[in-house]
DNA sequence: CGGCAGTTTGATGTTACTCAATTTAAGTGG
DNA sequence: CCACTTAAATTGAGTAACATCAAACTGCCG
């Protein structure tokens, strides 16, 4: 696993605790200035990892369910000859995986996007409180069906649509995940992933990419710089991304 | 929902009973001569369909679980403008999709491939035993950790292989399934299959995907006629198609 | 100032799509 | 069993979309 060093017992995934979205909510409950300050309990540790780095390997096991607490995450597998395909950003609050709590062996790798804050929970420890406590449940529950739809989603894109239709659908997908972590003024969305990403999350090559990000500039539809992506024409966007 | 006309109460989901990939076993237990002659218990009931029609339909809602107990079909997304990517081939035995067992709503559609039965299930009545039985459990966690592997696979096919990757992919993941199913001698699989599907499936055009079976067959890697697929040399098709 | 990572641009190549015609296979009714 | 019909598969020619390769440009940081 990645490097603990970063390690900050005094703060209990602040982050995640006051989002609606995020998976410790309903673990931990809303959160108050007990949790804040309370230290980790025994079934739940922190550590942090820097920009870039991998924080979970393809056929690694771990007995722990990890949450990506602060920062952007990616989950992606990885082919023999360096091609990869970038399967979800995570965002604060999401899962790695929501498989996760049922398997211990990873299907996929983790890279850090920025600096980030990873929390994990012992997997029987969730088991154990998923057996009594129907919100728990439903929270797994959700996280399954929301995977589900978003696998559904990117296959759809991938497979029928063209190279405009991916991007604008793939920003689409992230605009409401990272309003739903940050105040957005202007439509102005922080927005760190590099056009590689981009190109590894919707299949094409970056050079194609910047390409087609010119082309949505000229026409007026965004702008796409220094960490933030300015949607200027959201309704053509949507005509071109939205898969309906 | 489909034409119910042809159920037949006499047979109690027999395909799936004797099937260990299957999920009627976990609910109902190995398969006895009671079991084969009870007729339908309250909780579930079965419906038939003719190839190619529809069984589910996106944003319809149902209060059943159903899994397909004979022939094949296939789950599929599709866009308004007609273009539709088949997410998954359904075979004897398999849920029309783990998240139906969580949500009353479908986010797919789901077609009938060759005749086929259908069984649907109280969703009530699973999640009440899914809530005392760890064996029921386990069989939900499976599948839905096999639909979120395999939505990787199919991610990763679809967003970074060539065509012949892709279709060589969509085989070798088919065989075993098939191979779970069917008694298979001489490498010969049943495979109902029109190349439109494959198509559909794998994001190309039928006209393509004819080109590279064509290939293929000049190869001597498969033979694909008369709704059999035969495999002869299966180590070269893992070459080309196998992800790793 | 130089170096580096990321982006942009241009020229060219390849893959897969489109359109259209032809062949094959599968029924169907006489 | 044989014309006839229809769906599916194959083949060819031309084209569009995206990839590749390479060079130039930008902003950033030491």
């Amino acid at each position: 696993m990645a490097n603990h060093s970063d390690k900050n017992p005094a703060s209990v995934c602040v982050t995640c605790l006051h989002r609606e979205t995020g998976f410790c909510r309903t673990l931990f409950g809303a959160p108050s200035e007990d949790t804040k300050t309370a230290g980790e309990p025994g079934w739940q540790h922190f550590f942090g990892a820097r920009a870039g780095s991998q924080i979970a390997a393809r056929n690694h096991a771990s007995e722990d369910v990890f949450v990506l607490c602060a920062g952007w995450a990616f989950r992606y597998f990885q082919l023999a000859d360096g091609r990869r395909q970038i399967l979800k950003f995570l965002l604060p609050g999401d899962l790695f995986s929501s498989t996760t709590i049922f398997e211990k062996a990873f299907h996929f790798s983790v890279k850090a996007l920025t600096a980030v804050q990873v929390s994990g929970f012992s997997r029987s420890e969730i088991r154990a409180r998923c057996a009594v406590d129907p919100d728990v449940q439903g929270a797994i529950a959700k996280s399954c069906v929301i995977d589900t739809h978003d696998a559904t989603e990117l296959q759809t894109s991938l497979g029928q649509c063209s190279a405009e239709e991916r991007i604008a659908h793939l920003l689409l997908h992230l605009m409401p995940r990272i309003a739903a972590r940050n105040v957005i003024r202007e439509q102005r969305y922080p927005f760190p992933l590099r056009q590689q990403h981009i190109a590894d999350a919707v299949g094409l090559t970056p050079v194609h990419v910047s390409r087609v990000l010119g082309l949505f500039r000229e026409r007026r539809l965004l702008e796409l710089s220094e960490g933030y992506l300015k949607v200027i024409n959201a309704a053509e966007l949507e005509g071109i991304g939205s898969l309906r």
